[in-house]
DNA sequence: TACGGTGTTGACCGTCGGTCAATAAGCACC
DNA sequence: GGTGCTTATTGACCGACGGTCAACACCGTA
């Protein structure tokens, strides 16, 4: 007679479905750009379904991202069998290949980041390890307090220049992580505590 | 008979009003905590006369965070008279005073300023009026592409020092200006182009 | 005391994130 | 081929948001 007004999909079929457009969509849009409406629209079926799936949006945003966090991990872990600034350019390396892979998604990542207030938490924390990550490996027994200030700010700077780079593109990769090690190691003996460092040969 | 149900103010009073209040309110809590309905009801109006003096929340933002941005510029501007390096430690000494003075203030400002897309603009647009300030008094004869990433990343670093700087206290405005003005030279040396400067004695 | 200009308001709009009881798809069984 | 059951799915609803508008009422003036 009429055809059925909606499809029933498995769970976890359902689930895989909104995790991939889901992160389609947030990684070419901006957090607040994108409405639980429109998202559920775009993939064709109602919001209250979506919420059925996702507590929240941040959350919902949250576990479409973490197939990228973990991306990010894994491309960025540094080998330890390294000694630690050759750790360091290989991480900023991989991390500056990846930005420039996916531009686009991290300038919404970077912006969308700080747009909304629990998006802004979320990579305060990613911050706050990383930072702990290089000063552990460049302080092992111990970081004083103006090294970590010059760290925590060292990954603004980052991000600020990553975004300057990606908006110009007036420089290349290389040049730019030289520069971005240069400001940490320069940031560093500013603070009048350098890391104790084996001689680079 | 009854007491009137509101009362008349003459424009300008009610206006100077509205900005003395709001300045109070948004330094004191950040952007998205506020609704104009909450503003409205705090100064004791209805929500109607605050969009009657003001065109929207963005506007009535910038307008009572004004007199604030003009202090700031006030109390940044280098002496012209001194030489670069010393108008930068100067300008910084009167940021890091404002930012001391008002730290409350001050967070709220760069995490409302990027806690939404209009006032990330603003803040933007902010940051790249200092870094040009900054450059061409660095690079009278222009600036190279490097010098502006770095400039541009080291403004990022220093927003990042600063809300570091205002979580934990635990180094002093001194080592602060210091460091960042060490990070700043240090990567503008780290590009490979330092500016030309007079030789401290 | 009546007038009128204008400062001020309540009621309304569309959209947001989020919730819930009611519905219907489609498999299992007869 | 019908019938029932599980449960994936939905429309309708909520309070709050930024923003708009015609109508109202305060108060100086004549």
């Amino acid at each position: 007679m009429s055809e059925p007004s909606y499809r029933r999909m498995d769970v976890d079929e359902r689930r895989a479905q909104l995790l991939e457009r889901g992160a389609e969509l947030f990684t070419s849009h901006r957090y607040d750009e994108l409405s639980m409406n429109k998202i559920a629209t775009e993939v064709g079926i109602s919001k209250a379904l979506l919420y059925h799936y996702f507590p929240s949006k941040q959350a919902f945003f949250e576990e479409t991202l973490s197939a990228w966090a973990e991306r990010l991990r894994v491309r960025t872990e540094p080998d330890p069998n390294l000694p630690p600034v050759e750790q360091l350019t290989a991480s900023l390396d991989a991390f500056l290949g990846l930005v420039e892979e996916n531009s686009g998604a991290y300038r919404n990542l970077i912006q969308s980041a700080t747009a909304v207030a629990e998006i802004r938490d979320l990579v305060e924390e990613v911050r706050r390890a990383t930072a702990e990550r290089i000063l552990s490996g460049l302080y092992p027994a111990g970081a004083p307090p103006k090294a970590r200030t010059a760290v925590s700010g060292w990954l603004w700077f980052m991000d600020g220049a990553c975004l300057n780079w990606i908006e110009h593109r007036d420089i290349e990769r290389e040049e730019l992580r030289d520069l971005l090690l240069g400001v940490l190691m320069g940031s560093l003996i500013a603070t009048g505590s350098p890391p104790e460092l084996p001689q680079v040969s």
